[in-house]
DNA sequence: GACCAGGCACATC
DNA sequence: GATGTGCATGGT
């Protein structure tokens, strides 16, 4: 079975194992790009609650985060960790916004994806996931998010070396499924279920996993 | 108390 | 190019 083939097996199995995890759908494209932003190397439970610190101040719109200054904001978003930080990139991104798309998330998703993601990029504290993970779940764009757990279940499983960068893993994912954002979202979903649940950083490779993927006969 | 959690930038060799 | 470090809270 060629490389394609096992990401598009693994899909299927995971997918038939775990079923559909109607992932981070967020109540608003800004909502999503937030998040994105501050669950940087955090649990997702801690930069839930910096989010609804945010709700609760009203302050999930354009206009109120290019006012706030960065350390109110800062002081709101403390559960999430490196909470100074984020402050600060949250605070560019909505600049970048601000100069690049006269504040209009809208008009930022709908332009042209390669160009979106340089810009991203271009913003300091938005790597390749955040910028990936934005053009995903907040733009709906058909963009694959490779993480730490990514990274971690295709190589423990065998469908990757270990050392394959993030541009490689995108690309196989890319190159193997069809280009569709919810398939995609659901993916990337699936991976970050079985890593959290079966694939632990500590634990040797896979113990307990239900997967039994054996590499070498490809069993899928 | 150590370790981990859906990263990223920057310094140094 | 690889490797190390700071950023920081909250759960196990």
């Amino acid at each position: 079975m060629n490389k394609s083939k096992r990401i598009n097996s693994f899909y299927k199995e995971l997918y038939k194992r775990y079923g559909p995890q109607g992932w981070w759908p967020g109540h608003s494209a800004l909502e999503c790009i937030l998040g994105a932003i501050l669950t940087q190397n955090t649990s997702w439970t801690n930069a839930e609650k910096a989010i609804e610190n945010l709700k609760k101040e009203n302050l999930i719109s354009m206009d109120k985060l290019a006012l706030i200054n960065a350390d109110e904001l800062a002081g709101l978003i403390r559960p999430s960790g490196y909470y100074n930080q984020k402050a600060l990139k949250i605070k560019r991104f909505i600049s970048f916004v601000v100069k690049n798309y006269g504040a209009s998330l809208e008009r930022m998703l709908n332009g042209d994806t390669y160009e979106l993601r340089k810009g991203l990029l271009g913003i300091k504290g938005i790597g390749p996931e955040t910028a990936d993970t934005i053009l995903l779940y907040a733009g709906r764009l058909p963009v694959f998010v490779i993480d730490a757990y990514t990274y971690r279940v295709l190589s423990r499983h065998g469908l990757v070396p270990e050392e394959t960068t993030y541009g490689e893993m995108q690309e196989l994912f890319t190159d193997s499924l069809p280009k569709d954002a919810v398939i995609f979202n659901e993916y990337h979903a699936l991976l970050v279920k079985v890593g959290k649940e079966h694939c632990k950083k500590r634990a040797p490779a896979c113990e307990g996993c239900p997967l039994n993927y054996d590499p070498h006969t490809a069993s899928l």
